[in-house]
Order: C-alpha cells, then structure tokens, then sequence
DNA sequence: TGCCACAATGAAACCGCATTCATTCCTTTC
DNA sequence: GAAAGGAATGAATGCGGTTTCATTGTGGCA
C-alpha cells in the first residue's frame, strides 16, 4: 500500500507539501499540486484513516446508539444519520443496546472511545448518566431533552392534539390512551398533548412496553372502558391493538377506532391502515448528525434545541362515530 | 487526557511494561501488573484507538454493507453481527446503501479503509465487483455464495420443499410463485426447492420488487390463476398479498393459503399470522462476524461456507383445502 | 533601488501506542 | 559449580500522517 511519503516522492516534493496537496489544496502552487495529484492517482494512493486520525486527533466517525436496531423506529432514525453522515464524509458506528438502560452507559463510554460524537436515542438512561457521557464528547439527544445538551425532539404534544381533535370532529367524546413506559420523556410529552383539548374525556390505560405485545394486552382494557377510540404511544403497540381487537371479532373502525403514533413503514400495510401521527424520524437523525459537525456550531452557542413538526395521517383506522341503532 | 506514559511514570516503569501489562498481563511480573493496572484505574486512563489502530495495524472496527437498515431482515443481520462484535470487543460501522447496487461498490471500498473485515449483504452486486473487493480486505457474504469468498447462506432450497409438502399435505395441488429479484442469488435457490415436491403444480408469477408494494400487485394475478395458494419471495412480499387480497373482499386462509418466507417479525402481527420459512438472521449475522475474526481462521483454511438450517413455521395463513360445496 | 510582507516549501517534531531487540537476572541441568 | 536457557524489563524504533516553524523566493510599495 502507497504512502504519502511514496506519493510525495513520486511527484518530487517534501511529504508536507502532499500532504497539503491533499488536505489543503489552495496552499500548494498548481504546478506542484498536479503533480502530487497525479502521482496519489497513479500510485492508487488512499490515505492511512489511523494515521490521520493519530496526527489530526479526528476520525471521521459518528456513533449512534439506540434501543434496538431491529424496531423500525429506530431503524428510520439510523438512516437518517448515515444519510448525513455520508454527505459529510463520515461513518456511523452503530450499537444497539438491546432495550437494556442498564447497558447504555457502558455502550456509549465505549463508543465514545471510537468517536468524535454520539447521537444517542435512549429513551430511559437516567439523566444523570447521560449529563455525564456528555461531558466527555461532543453528544446530541434524539427524541427527548435535556437542559445543556443539544437535542432533536418533535414535537408530540401537537400531534396529540390533532389527533385528538381529528377524533372530537368526528364525535368521538371518550376515548382511551395507551401509555408507553413511564420514565420516557416522549409519553410525557404525549400526555400535554392528551389534556389539551376540550370536550373529549381521556381514559388512562396506564403504562405499557411499547411494542406490539403491549397493544395486545391493552385492547382487552380499552374495551372495557366504553370508549369509542384507542390512542396509542406509537404504532408498534397499536398494531397490537388493532390485531387483538380483530381476533376479538371487533371490526375497525366500526367498532372502535384506533391511532398510532409514529407513522413507521408498517402502519401502512395493515388491514385497515392505521391512522397515525407522522414523525419525521428519518429527518431527526439527519438533524442530529449535522449538530455533532463541530465546523457548524461555534463552541460558544448554546446548545441547539431543534424540535421537528408532526403531523396527522389519516388512513383507515379511524371514522365518524356512528350512533348505535 | 491520561497517556500510557503517564500511567508507566505513576507506576514507575517504562512505557513498554505498562503496555504490555494492559495488552498482555501474563508476560508481566504481578507485581508490576498491579501497579500498573492501578495507576491506569486512578488516571482514568483510556487508551487512545486511533494510536492503538496506527501501531498494531488493527482497529477492532467491522464493517456492514446491507442494502436497507429499515428492512426488517437486514435489521436482524445487523444485530446478530453487533452482538458477536461486542463480545469480540469490536464496533460495527454499518452502511446502508439505499438499495442502490451501483452505489455498493463504492460504499464498500469506502468502509475498508475504516475497518479490519466487512460482512457484505448485497443480494445484487455483480460477482466481480464482489470479488475485487474481497481482493482489497477481509470479507464475509450473508446470503449468496461466491466460490473462494467465506459466506454465511441459507439453505432456502429445503424451506421451499417444506413448504410445498406442506401445502400438499393441506391437498393443495396448485400455487402459485411469487418471485423476487431476478438476478438474487437468493431467488434462485428458492427456485430450485419449487421443483422439487412432485403433486404439485406452480404457477411462476415471475419477479417482483422484495417489498410490501410488490406482493400487493401480484396479489391480482395470483388470483387470477387459480392457484389456492400463494408462496412468496419473502415476508414483506407475503404482507402485500394479504393486504390485497383481503381489500379484495378474498378470506385468508379460507379464500387463499398464504405463505411467506424469513419470519421477519411483522408476520406474527397481522391477522392471520402468516406461515413462513424461519429463517436465522441474528445467527447468521453473528457467525459471519465471527468468520472475520483472524484469529479463527487459519490463514491457509478455504474460505468457510456455512449454510443455516431454516424451519417451516406453521401460523394461520395456511389451511386444509376445503373443496368447494 | 531597497525594504517589507507574504506565499510556498521542506525539515522536523509530534500524535500515542505496539513491538523488536538487547540486557539483566534468575532458574535449570549436567 | 558452570553453562545454558528462559523470563522480565526498558530503550528505541516505527506506524503514516499533520502541523509548526524556519527558510526561501516573490511581488508591492515607497
């Protein structure tokens, strides 16, 4: 494998001046510069990303940790950043913690290692730890918020509030919410939302694992409730609703109407399409990426606090309450 | 931040023994090794990767080529080969190429120069484009075979007779095939289980998009042979059909018997919950990282070529065949 | 014409660790 | 008891870049 030394004396010049033929282009006269270039190209040279990053004290590289790879939620949030990454010639170091908060920590300490930032989506790290893994490198929250620390969130509370107000448009007036975990910034934020609005009265279900098997036990307990509508912490838990209604024999919407939150690619391809809030995942990974390039934020700005637009996709899963016969 | 050098100096030795002592505990005295480790704990110290990477010619960084990090059955690869990688103590750089094959070839030799060996999961890359990348670096295929290029496979082959024993112990004689990417190596072999059960009678659909959108259109013309019973490409495909099929007015199982392939998680969430091939991602992604690890491979081994078992798992899309009254 | 500022260049000093090689000291073995 | 072998150690070197600093050469301006 070629060396800059190797290039440098194939173009008969000082390694210095290759390596700023390279990195810094406008500091090397034409001449010299075409040759430097010439001979990298012949010689197939590709630069030593250690060495660069030994001398320069940067790797290029981006860490993301999340709860699970393998929840679509989160996947559309990863492709964002590696999206980005990409464009900013970066790569993305990825760890998944297996839903584990206990993990997290260790994860993110060890990444940080590897890293010149972290976007990190944990819902649940207590705040204290992550106050802590901030202060050892440059880190940018996704989905929740924390005083200091630059974050993306979206903005939940709004997305409640159409939803519910979509629903009381079609005379729905008791309907019940499915909680996600309780420590999680997100379903507090949801629940603002849920309070906003006049006229309808909101059944709490309690918390529940926001997965599909969460919605499942949550539909017998809606059902119970009287009401005409189930909101949902996110789609995953009201695909499972939807699924245990249906094995119940109860139709959607006729017979009760259900909301997701999230706008995930399978809310899409259910029997009837799920009535959702979209949330622009793949954006705030984007977003979140941009805010760890150290050349966009002067190191004196406050923390940027971006929190993203949501917004009501009515499909199937909801209808106008009609009056029983 | 702490440097090896000052961990050797506050344990009174030279930098070579404080190296060794954390790299290497055995080929030092206890007594120094104590010192040493516990200088290093009261420091804080942490090595430095990059000069670790510079030195010893290694990272501990894998690379992940897949296609799309949202598709569920990529997803599932990605966590295997991060599992594996954290026991390993190696990080995953995972790059997502979108679906775009001509963009692979570049994505790939991107990722090489970051990391020590790359799991490749791309179903359509041209054969020599793989090949000149495995040329440039340690790598894995997950999901097609090339000769002289360790990989992990499926033995799909097996899942398709399975299913169509299945299908013909229900007396189903006439299905129908809806196949994926033409130039997938995975296609292929699904295709050569299609001939191998006698009784029955398939009905090539021919190739389609390995996607929810996919199975959807071929839903109609599966109807439209006759066949009772739809075997799919994959899951993601199974879903598109069911979804047709049902705003078709078209019962499942009792108006048609669908049948998916790789258990991605989203076929136990729809009503009917799909039969399908399962398939095991994690494992896979899990023992191709680990056929990266040099120090399991003799370096004069052939390349390993594992392929999986799958299993036929029987859900509620499939049903005895009720003659027509 | 002379002086100064500035751009281009190369020599050399790192960056922080792994590793080779020579040295020392201790244990075996005959 | 002497020679041989082996374990533990430290000095020094190199990995392959980046960056500082000193040097040289150039043009602008008085």
């Amino acid at each position: 494998m070629a060396t800059l030394r190797d290039v440098a004396q194939a173009a008969g010049v000082s390694p210095a001046t290759a390596s700023r033929a390279l990195s810094a282009p406008d500091s090397v006269s034409s001449g010299r510069r075409f040759k430097v270039l010439e001979a990298a190209q012949r010689l197939g040279y590709q630069p030593n990303r250690s060495a660069q990053a030994l001398a320069s004290g940067r790797n290029r590289h981006l860490g993301l940790v999340l709860p699970d790879l393998a929840n679509p939620y989160f996947a559309t949030i990863a492709k964002g950043v590696q999206l980005e990454a990409r464009e900013s010639s970066n790569a993305v170091l990825v760890a998944d913690t297996d839903e584990d908060p206990r993990r997290e920590h260790d994860v993110v300490r060890e990444l940080q290692t590897r890293v010149d930032g972290v976007v990190l989506c944990s819902p649940r790290m207590p705040e204290e730890q992550i106050l802590e893994c901030a202060a050892r490198g440059p880190l940018v929250l996704v989905n929740r918020e924390i005083e200091g620390i630059p974050s993306v969130t979206f903005d939940v509370a709004s997305g409640m509030r159409q939803t519910l107000l979509h629903l009381r448009a079609l005379d729905h007036r008791t309907i019940a919410y499915v909680g996600g975990p309780e420590t999680s910034w997100s379903d507090r934020h949801r629940r603002r939302g849920l309070d906003s609005v006049a006229g309808i009265t909101v059944i709490d279900l309690g918390p529940h694992r926001p997965v599909h098997a969460g919605g499942f036990a949550a539909a017998d307990l809606a059902l119970e409730t009287g009401a005409t509508a189930v909101v949902c912490f996110n789609d995953l838990v009201a695909l499972g609703v939807v699924s245990r209604l249906q094995s119940r024999g109860v139709a959607i919407p006729s017979g009760m109407n259900v909301v997701g939150f999230d706008n995930i690619p399978g809310s899409t391809y259910v029997t009837p399409a799920l009535t959702t809030v979209a949330v622009p995942l793949q954006r705030a990974g984007r977003e979140a990426a941009m805010l760890l390039d150290p050349s966009l934020s002067p190191a004196d700005a406050a923390p940027a606090q971006l929190r993203l637009d949501v917004e009501l996709i009515i499909r199937e899963s909801t209808a106008p309450l009609t009056p029983a016969p």
